[in-house]
RNA sequence: AGCGGGGUAGGGCAGCCUGGAGUGCCCGUCGGGCUCAUAACCCGAAGGUCGGUGGUUCAAAUCCACUCCCCGCUACCA
């Protein structure tokens, strides 16, 4: 079946992955989600010829921030500081491509930040509220958000945090717990007025909606479902200040003992962190409707990027950029189990390294499972079985096997007369590729890779040139030199999964103009003929049943 | 209870939004081919009442209604 695709990019195409919390390590379900897949999509557009942006970042804002300082015996500050390093080292070495990386926390965050409220704040569309809030006489402050747990009023689940009750799901503000109490200190709480801004969302939702339904065609299903899930329920006004110390602080007079809630400055911080990295010219891309944006998530952060963020920047009535193509994802489980730091359940961003398997290998697994269309599972057995069947036998074997060939019949250098035919006869599915990616559809994309890659396994056998080279040099010559053409080809079109591979073949195969300036319509061209392979070994290492076994005890948490 | 995900060949999945012959992917089983290649590659076969009932339709795995099961979460976690 033809994939098609309604939608129209422009030149620039801005890419953002969800800004992982910067308070702990990552895992595979979080990197998948927002950072890997952007990456992917990111590598896609470029060799699809687009001039991109990718933006990165740690979000570092928020009480979760100050409770783990605590812990630790750090300043917030100093916490950050010593995690963002640690997600840095992370990023890099699964080859995340990123134009910018940067940190909410940045003076030119807080500049944008305040910025974005001045905005709202003269149209009209911050309200102040004084409310009553949960105060802890013992420790002197105000109990917001995650300090205080209690009974959900809706539900009646018991340990509903004061943002919102897991339970049902429902957003709280936490004076409607019923029996808080402080985690902090574990004291009952009393009642302290406070004062708070609230962004009027009621009053920003016809403008809000007037866009949304202009643009929802494009996204993933759970996105558009999560989304008009929030809407149906109808937009209230919602608090953006919060009774903390580390935060942006509010630049109003008699309010410098508040800051800005981490929801508000955290996509906000997609701006900031671009203005950080390349300064004036943020405006060409957050500020020029030319641009066409996609952000990647997991499906926890839809509301804050459809609704929210949105509805931040039309408040304003500038020109922002605001998202073209929500592409979020579901969750990718662990061997049927959830991911979870405390019981040391699955792999994290700082394991996946010390396994001794090559980033790419992780890449193109967590590329295979990608939780597009549903919930996966990150499985050991199906993780072997995946890349010795599909990553090694298929496309590093295709690889190997025509380097072999070469080297054998032909000394290595490219033979002469290829038709082209097999690169020809795989345009449509190149297209069906293009269109795959332009959806953001990385998992399905990739197996469409692999069928590409497949006929080239199929056109060897096929063809037979160790057989043929007895009798029709000639033909054995043009065959080789067919595979050594589309290995090229399939060097493109694996690069936004597995870079360092298609690097490889792309030293192997001699090119010297940087493999992005060649791009998928370059890979057509071919290899030059004459040209002298250097052989590079094996693209990909198997995995071995035995290594595979000691890890799946080693992160199944069983062990301490 | 609430929220979320799911029930498609022996196992694991995609296909469902946008209806058009059960179409496909990985493993497994059986048979054959090939011997260039990382015990890899290629071809073929067996194996499915697409959880159930009812409806819409010329046509339903796909849309609608009802129903039966399974799983996850509700303690940091996406």
């Amino acid at each position: 079946m033809i994939v098609l695709s309604d939608i129209k990019l422009g030149n620039k195409i801005l890419v953002t992955s969800a800004l992982p919390y910067v308070n702990n390590v990552p895992h595979l379900g979080n990197l998948i989600g927002s950072v890997l897949s952007a990456d992917a999509f990111a590598r896609f557009m470029r060799i699809n010829g687009k001039e991109v942006l990718f933006v990165l970042g740690t979000d570092e804002h928020g009480t979760t921030t100050e409770v783990r300082a605590m812990e630790e015996g750090l300043t917030p500050k100093e916490l950050v500081d010593k995690y963002f390093v640690i997600h840095k080292n992370i990023y890099d070495w699964f080859e995340t491509s990123y134009d910018c990386l940067g940190r909410t926390s940045s003076e030119a965050n807080a500049k944008i930040t305040i910025d974005i409220f001045n905005d709202l704040y003269k149209n009209g569309f911050i309200i102040e509220n004084t409310i009553t809030q949960l105060y802890s006489e013992k420790s002197k402050k105000f109990l917001s958000d995650r300090f205080v747990e209690g009974e959900c009023p809706f539900c009646h689940a018991l340990g509903a945090r004061g943002d919102q009750c897991d339970s049902c799901g429902k957003l709280l503000e936490p004076n409607e717990l019923i029996n808080p109490v402080s985690k902090i200190d574990g004291t009952k709480p009393i009642l302290k007025e406070t004062k708070h801004l609230y962004i009027d969302l009621p009053k920003i939702e016809p403008d809000l909606m007037k866009w949304y339904n202009t643009t929802k065609s494009k996204w993933s299903n759970v996105a558009v479902g999560i989304t008009e899930h929030w809407l149906k329920q109808g937009l209230k006004e919602r608090c953006i200040t919060r009774d903390l110390e580390w935060g942006i602080k509010v630049p109003l007079e008699g309010w410098d003992n508040k800051v800005f809630y981490s929801w508000f400055d955290a996509p906000i911080g997609y701006i900031g962190i671009t203005i950080e990295s390349i300064g004036d010219e943020w405006k060409n891309w957050w500020m020029n409707q030319d641009v066409t944006l996609y952000q990647f998530m997991g499906k926890d952060n839809v509301p804050f990027h459809a609704i929210m963020f949105p509805a931040f920047l039309i408040g304003t009535k500038k020109d922002y950029k605001l998202v073209n193509y929500l592409a979020s994802t579901d969750y990718l489980n662990y061997e049927d189990k959830k991911f979870s730091k405390s019981k040391n359940i699955g792999v994290f961003g700082n394991d996946a390294k010390e396994t001794g398997i090559c980033a790419d290998v992780w890449r193109y697994y967590l590329f295979r499972v990608r939780p597009e269309t549903g919930d996966t599972q990150f499985v050991w057995d199906d993780f072997g079985s995946k890349v010795n069947n599909e990553l090694v036998g298929n496309f590093g074997n295709f690889i190997n096997r025509v380097v072999s060939l070469d080297e054998k019949f032909f000394e290595l250098k490219k033979p002469k007369g290829s038709k082209k035919e097999l690169i020809e006869s795989v345009k449509p599915l190149i297209e069906e590729y293009k269109n795959l990616f332009t959806e953001a559809r990385i998992r399905d994309a990739l197996i469409k890779a692999n069928e590409i890659s497949a006929l080239g396994n199929k056109y060897l056998q096929d063809k037979q040139p160790w057989i043929t080279i007895k009798t029709d040099e000639a033909l054995a010559a043009a065959t080789i030199a067919e595979c050594i053409d589309f290995s090229k080809l399939l060097a493109v079109i694996y690069y936004p999964f597995v870079p360092k591979g298609s690097e490889k073949i792309w030293q192997m195969l001699g090119e010297k103009e940087n493999i992005v300036n060649v791009g998928i319509n370059g890979a057509f061209s071919g290899v030059r003929e004459e040209t002298k392979l250097t052989k590079v070994g094996i693209l990909f290492e198997k995995l071995e049943q035995k290594s595979i076994e000691e890890f799946k005890q080693k992160f199944s948490g069983e062990r301490k």
